[in-house]
DNA sequence: TAAGCATTACGACGTACGTCATAATAGTCA
DNA sequence: TGACTATTATGACGTACGTCGTAATGCTTA
């Protein structure tokens, strides 16, 4: 049984967002991929928050400084935000959702591509429901 | 220029969600609409700090309790998270999240139809796009 | 080994939010 | 009108987070 982790705030996925991209990381690596934008001992602080709250997790080298890496997979992140989304926002469906996201999308032909294959599994199961029940 | 709002957390969606389904309430029917599983002026207390984040509007009818409703549509809402999903969770791209709304959702034909539609309007954007670049 | 820089440990402060109690008002009707 | 009830106004408290300062430690190298 996976411990529930706590949704990640949207500053918290800025910094996840970096250990997604980049892996583990010590923490002055972080903040200079911040561009130094706020102090050294606020990412500091906002990092070993993130491993409070099992999103990331420390792991010393035998030499050089602590890594930084996260615990969560980015999919689990957004799984958490969309159904919120789903269920107060766009009401219980999804399609505003989908619309939104490819509306103001600049999509390569690969992307078209498999958004097609998406809707194409989509019915694919609808199908086999409608079959099923 | 319309003034900034600030993005709701999930709990304040909570309340925009009713606001939304329901259009302008009083404070006690948003109390009942929660099945009261929270304290009456916790209720209140959410739904001035809404007004005050300039999410919902008071108005005082001649007679009777004021009543709040919602200042934000829903799409605005979801704009603001969706793109913090795109840009540090799917990094940039909204294929991963499309598949994961679709990915467990249970959807009627219309819905399909309604994808299907979408996603040949994102491919007409993109043929003219490309034609005009 | 001692100076100096890098890393880490602590503690603080302000704002946002969820939670609520209590007190003041307004409305209703016997 | 006076007692009740419904509504509204205030003020509080705890936790989460973003922000940082300062102090303690560790590591390198002259």
């Amino acid at each position: 049984m996976s411990r529930k982790r706590p949704k990640p705030t949207s500053g918290e996925m800025e910094l996840l967002s970096l250990l997604w991209q980049r892996g583990a990381m010590s923490l002055s690596e972080v903040h200079e991929a911040m561009d130094r934008r706020i102090g050294y001992t606020t990412v500091q602080t906002r990092l070993n928050r993130l491993v409070d709250k099992g999103l990331a997790a420390k792991q010393k080298p035998r030499r050089g400084p602590t890594q930084y890496s996260a615990t969560v997979q980015p999919d689990e992140v957004s799984a958490g935000h969309l159904d919120v989304l789903v269920e107060r926002v766009a009401n219980g469906s999804v399609v505003p959702l989908v619309a939104q996201l490819l509306d103001g999308a600049r999509l390569s032909r690969d992307d078209l591509k498999d958004l097609r294959q998406l809707v194409r599994q989509a019915e694919q199961r609808a199908r086999h429901e409608e079959t099923s029940s």
